[in-house]
RNA sequence: UCAGGUGGUCGGGCGACCGCGCCAGGUUUUCGAACCUGGGGAGGAAAGUCCGGGCUUCACGGAAACACGGUGCCGGCUAACGGCCGGCGAGGGCGACCUCAGGGAAAGUGCCACAGAAAGCAAACCGCCUCGGAUUUGAUUCGAGGUAAGGGUGAAAGGGUGGGGUAAGAGCCCACCGCGGCGCUGGUAACAGCGCUGGCAUUGUAAACCCCACCGGAAGCAAGACCAGGUAGGAACGACCGUCGAUCCCAGCUGCAAAGCUUUCGAGCCGCGCACGGGAUGCGGCAAGCCCCGUUUUCGGGCCGUCGUUCGGGUAGGUCGCAACGAGGCAGUUGGGUAACCACUGCCCCAGAUGAAUGGUCGCCUCCCCACAAUUCCCCGUUUCGGCGGAGAAGUUUAUGGGGGACAGAACCCGGCUUACAGACCGCCUGACCGG
């Protein structure tokens, strides 16, 4: 079993700072960890399922798949040093298991690749659109 | 059989593979843990967080009062409740049954739109009746008075219905009903029944203020305790206050006196100590600290006041609380009680996560819905009377395919309430129809 996140900390640097990936399933943020090579770390792994997904139950199921969904997927892909963090989707509920392994396989493959693409900066609310110089 | 009422139970089942966290035992151990075996692992509402408790901290002399909030027919049950049970009253239903914040309106204040002549000190718009006058008989009209039976307005017109009575009317009188008072009877009581009596006087509204009775100290497991880490027990300004300076003081009380007592101190406590050059600030010791520095420790050195305003920074990591002998669960042809509930007997120990375990995938079955075919029935056309074609209905049986199976996830723990909910099953009762 993958080591888990568990402070809000290391997720919130994974939202800001890290790789994202989008399928219909899932979508998928990686963030490589600063650590020195020779002492790199086994990959570690989060879910986030909120609000938008439904209420508490539904929220457990999904979350509960992405967790079965990365045991299945990441254990034998992922990559030492980095951190990964699973986002539930309303689709994650009732979309066939063997889509969403085609799903997170996908995206895996893009972060690696590094085809993905950092997220796009969000300016704080209540701000005005800076505007291009 | 149909329609309905009410109480209760359940909330898909089985299997395969792969997993999660907890507890107990065992083995290994590099003391981090790993592995094996066994056990148990979401709900009737776990939800909303609306009441009542346990528990914790704070406050508080017992207590009482004010304010505020809550409750509100009677009796019982309960640890307690705004809960439950049984009664009473009022309203609804043919009925089973359902609904009700259901104390006080002769303590006081307020309010009652619109319509209407008049709305709580009642009231004369039309009408009705009597008397008088005028005009031309019928009749019309003017004036004075009586009248709440009729019309009209309104949610409501100051008891209701009927009779007597009267110029016309009126509780003016009578009967019944309603209402108030008193008495008797039944009931623990709410209340009910009966009798006497009064005279119709007392409009409604308290989820309007209010009055009365009873209840309530506050905040909550991010309570609270311990440990680890930690740059910041932060900063600025102002006031008080202390130091330097300025300045001020070297005293007061008792006593004849000797003397004694009191008075000071920057900050936790204790002790010492000060007078002609001294003091207000001194010296020593002990203790505490989420403080800082040095060098890891022993240790050494430094630091520290109060109040107010403003501005920040960081964090919520671990263990305990906390997984339970408890207002505990299950069972009973047991006993008491109409019941809620209580007693007794036997058996059981029954989730404990913390980015949050209690599951994921697949197959079969089951229930419901839809489509299509076969099946049955009816209608139309045609016929060589065997059928054929078209259109429709039934949903019985069978097969195939597709879809669906609700509301919802423990977070300190109990007792309730409220709200959400596909569907299935059981008991009792009511009405209608049919049969005996």
């Amino acid at each position: 079993m993958l080591p888990r996140l568990k402070k809000r900390g290391e997720f919130v640097r994974a939202t800001n700072s890290g790789l994202h990936a989008s399928a219909p399933g899932l979508v998928l943020q990686a963030y490589k960890r600063d650590e020195p090579a020779d002492s790199v770390t086994p990959a570690r792994v989060g879910f986030t399922t909120s609000k938008k997904v439904g209420n508490a139950v539904a929220r457990n199921r999904a979350r509960r798949r992405l967790r079965v969904l990365a045991e299945a997927v990441l254990g034998p892909k992922a990559r030492p040093g980095l951190d990964y963090v699973l986002v539930g989707r309303t689709a994650t509920i009732d979309r066939p298991f063997a889509d969403l392994i085609l799903d997170l396989e996908r995206v895996v493959d893009q972060v690696h690749s590094g085809r993905a693409k950092p997220r796009r900066p969000r300016r704080p609310r209540g701000q005005a659109p800076a505007k291009p110089a």
